[in-house]
DNA sequence: GTCTATACACCGATAGAC
DNA sequence: GTCTATCGGTGTATAGAC
């Protein structure tokens, strides 16, 4: 139908300038921060008055929100491509998934800062991008499960170790790689404590499991 | 002489004055959020005009630095008390301080986000202030190595995973204990994984010690 | 529908009168 | 030392041009 056909262009047309605008407010902020973002600095990006904006997002927040959403749809992405490459026996592949979610992490402090830290005043993403973050947790959750690792506990250890590495990683030495070097010991250590089994042996409930 | 006697009334004052502000600034960032601080709010809570803090504080700034020395400096005091008590044996020793760590900053959630994470925008601690939270850190390092942990990246790990406990803890269980109770168990795989030796041998040096 | 012009309320900071 | 007045900046709202 022609009235279909003309409401996807318009749709589409809507749609790249939205992406235009994060772009944009992406851009700026990998190089003033992301706190420093102001509306006017995005709209003279990509050519616009501040208020203009409003055509396009309600509010400073939603930006944020769809920025918070693009990355968690990012990591999603990479995690599902990187997880059919994965080791399968336990403790190669809790040592690949720290090493995939820290360097992902270390790669964009913008993006980090946004996804996992508190550093916007006042922001909290909308339920439906927090969707987008829930489906990751919850594809890791599966893939820990894979190898017999359940307890709750255990695995906010695992998630408490390998954060605690990049935040000393983007607080301490930014652009540097001494926690990273960390990851693999800091890993097994883990591993040893929560009983899992060496390479060699068959994956099995981990020791905590109920 | 009684012009220092003058003198020192004065400052005496303006000592009071200060801190009168800052227990303001305390009070409204406890209230509504550190970062929703508002030099006009804190002026209103102590009964002056917005412009008149310029004359204690050369900036807001000022003010949340002066904060930050306060919060380490409570830090290091609490810290010095607390060390007396402490147990000698590695283990016990290591699980009291992370306890200890762990306690203080999650009593006070303002507190914790202007000592440890970057929540304010461009807020940087001045050098002198700053040496306060660097003494603090290294009464901590001078107790490990008293039981022969020297490594640093040892070190490392261990703050990385009692620092990953403390967010995960004020982000996704405020005012609850569901990552306190897992603390004794997290202290307890590291000091396994870094050979720390069992309560009743002697100390020794950190297997990973040079 | 998109964008602009204008305006508002609020912020941190400064100047100058008292 | 504290005030009033004001500046440049911010996010946001809305009326109206195209």
């Amino acid at each position: 139908m022609l009235g279909e056909s003309i409401r996807d262009r318009k749709a589409e047309r809507r749609e790249a300038t939205r992406r235009e605008i994060l772009d944009a407010a992406w851009t700026l902020a990998r190089e003033h921060g992301l706190a420093q973002l102001t509306l006017r600095a995005v709209a003279t990006e990509v050519g616009m008055r501040a208020p203009s904006l409003y055509t396009h997002f309600p509010s400073k927040n939603a930006i944020y929100d769809a920025m918070y959403g693009q990355a968690w749809s990012e990591c999603e992405a990479i995690s599902q491509r990187v997880y059919d490459g994965l080791p399968a026996s336990p403790r190669p592949l809790m040592r690949a998934l720290a090493r995939n979610f820290f360097d992902f992490s270390v790669a964009d402090l913008p993006r980090y800062q946004l996804m996992n830290q508190r550093t916007l005043p006042g922001f909290e993403p909308s339920e439906q991008t927090y969707a987008v973050a829930e489906r990751v947790l919850r594809m890791l959750l599966d893939r820990l499960a894979d190898i017999g690792v359940t307890d709750r506990g255990d695995i906010e250890i695992w998630m408490a170790l390998v954060a605690g590495l990049v935040d000393q990683q983007l607080a301490n030495d930014p652009g540097g790689d001494s926690r990273r070097r960390l990851l693999d010991r800091a890993v097994d250590m883990w591993s040893d404590g929560v009983g899992l089994p060496e390479d060699n042996e068959k994956p099995r409930t981990s020791r905590r499991s109920r």
